[in-house]
DNA sequence: TCGATAGTTAGATGATTGTCGAATCGTCGA
DNA sequence: TCGACGATTCGACAATCATCTAACTATCGA
């Protein structure tokens, strides 16, 4: 009955996504990301409000890109990054079976 | 709009409920419990499907119960277990904002 | 009361990971 | 081409945590 987005995730995907909403400090990055609807957000943005340094905030995003919570694309000197919310649908679906 | 089942959930809670499910085994252990809905789940059964000891078990029921996703009852020699389904739904309610 | 079964607690250990500074890469404007 | 800015990579370190064994508590049946 559940709209079916796409194929079910792996249990293997289940947990990247898990244990990458896992982390208060990257939930925070994620919520900022996906709050700024209009466009996608630079890298740039998120430092100035999370206060962390460049090299934290890299892993951060790294960890939600593997989980394919989010993607990037780069715009000259600026990296865009934007959620990809029907995966994190496609978790929350398989995670409201229980 | 949504359907408010309780308060909302504090960072510190999201963060506990999101740790508490980031972890295979115990999300695996949760999905046990949530399966067997006509009542409680003993220890004793989850341990028969599960290849971990008792020690490491009663650590992730803990762990359950900590983020409030599970409750627990004395029955004679068992501890029953179920899940707390509308501590999951607020959690995933909360997600579903982003 | 004793033994057996169910679960918990304590302590130890190995693995994972969040964090940073320093060095590096990429891109643009002058 | 060079400098400045944005972002990534690397190596290191401290903290967290999943797991186990061993010892303990709790409950029941005989």
């Amino acid at each position: 009955m559940a709209a079916a987005k796409g194929p079910k995730l792996s249990e293997r995907e289940v947990t990247r996504i898990a244990r990458a909403l896992a982390e208060p400090r990257r939930l925070q990055i994620l919520k900022q990301i996906g709050s700024c609807d209009e466009e996608a957000l630079a890298c740039r943005f998120i430092l100035e409000q999370q206060d962390i340094s460049p090299a934290t905030l890299s892993h951060h995003l790294k960890e939600l890109e593997t989980a394919d919570l989010i993607e990037t694309s780069r715009d000259g000197k600026y990296v865009l990054v934007s959620v990809k919310r029907d995966v994190l649908r496609a978790y929350l679906d398989q995670l409201s079976e229980i």
